[in-house]
DNA sequence: TCAAAAATTAAGAAATCTTTTAAGTGATTT
DNA sequence: AAATCACTTAAAAGATTTCTTAATTTTTGA
């Protein structure tokens, strides 16, 4: 709901007290974000202490710029599933986030569920924005599967899931005549509320 | 993946040019979660720039602390469903985060799928933390139905979802005899891990 | 205004997912 | 070692979700 994605977190203990390592625990409850914990304590009850709560790693003041560097490159590395993955094609649309790998729907960050019809459908669109498809293109990129009616449908199902006002779509639009395009443009008016 | 649950971001613009904008706009396409931007300009015309962004309010430096208090209040009572709402009772075991409520079974931070049947049964446990409980004990608060055998399964399918081993399982344990119960100590060596 | 195209709806078919049942394996206690 | 209890697996039954089809309504452009 109100999360939100983080490469890596820096997190600067400069607060008396365990105040920075019980908001160590805390995020650790929900995520596994990599955390670098920086603090101006050196002795290594501490060191130890933040590393079972839970950080990546650990960096005491002063240190050079450098180190630092060193240490955020050593963790996401270390992470590196992130980094191995080929980067993954997204669309964005509005409010609207796309993951062409995972076909994943997002608005606001919000997961929206998708059928395997309406995902597959929706990346036909993603693959090519804003450019208008035919039934026919959308059935041969489909491998034969889906026609005319079927595809009819599930545009309709799309649109009352992304659509302010699925009467007049700003996003998935009909092009009369010929088939429908995804419009990534002119998102800003609904930023905030679609 | 790298997602942490806030109530409220406070954002201190005091990054010359635009950046603290463009911060906020990068969250904004992912999260909805409240905002209250801090700034030392006081131009009108950057106040509307960051409502406009997405920013829930705005606040210009100097300011009373009872000034900010005020607009957090506003900004969480506006925001109120998550107020209204009456706290859910949340289990936690290991790394793992049981919502009573939703009946949502979380992983690091992470969704697990449960199936009805998993849920109601994890919610008779999560009810009785630490306490064992027959099968006709989990029949009979769950309303007579799941029965001796299918329970059974249902206790491995669980296993399969939340056990490291699930031939030595540390969370949901057998008491011999009798029946099982949910374990919420000994979640220290799986922390990280399990 | 009329005809064609597109959108919508509902119902049935198909596919997928979940639960139960049944049968067999493995473990523990006496 | 035998008996009981617990676990696992696979298949059948049941439930739910998704997709297609067909009929109807709405919209659009000539």
């Amino acid at each position: 709901m109100n999360s939100i994605i983080f490469d890596l977190i820096i997190l600067d203990i400069m607060m008396p007290g365990k105040t920075g390592l019980q908001f160590l625990r805390e995020i650790r409850k929900n995520s596994r974000v990599p955390i670098l914990m920086l603090t101006a304590m050196s002795s290594t009850e501490d060191r130890i202490d933040g590393l079972e709560t839970g950080a990546d790693d650990y960096l005491s003041k002063p240190f050079q710029p450098k180190e630092l560097l060193l240490r955020i490159k050593n963790i996401l590395k270390r992470n590196s599933y992130i980094n191995k993955v080929k980067p993954s094609l997204n669309l964005e649309f509005g409010p609207f986030f796309f993951n062409m790998d995972s076909l994943n729907l997002y608005k606001n960050g919000l997961s929206i569920h998708l059928t395997t019809s309406e995902q597959n459908l929706l990346k036909c669109f993603a693959k090519i924005p804003n450019k208008a498809l035919s039934r026919d293109d959308l059935n041969k990129m489909l491998g034969g599967k889906m026609e005319d009616r079927s595809i009819d449908v599930a545009i309709t199902r799309i649109r009352k899931k992304i659509e302010k006002d699925q009467r007049f779509p700003t996003y998935l639009q009909t092009i009369r005549g010929f088939g429908w395009k995804l419009n990534t443009f002119n998102s800003k008016e609904f930023d905030n509320e679609a």
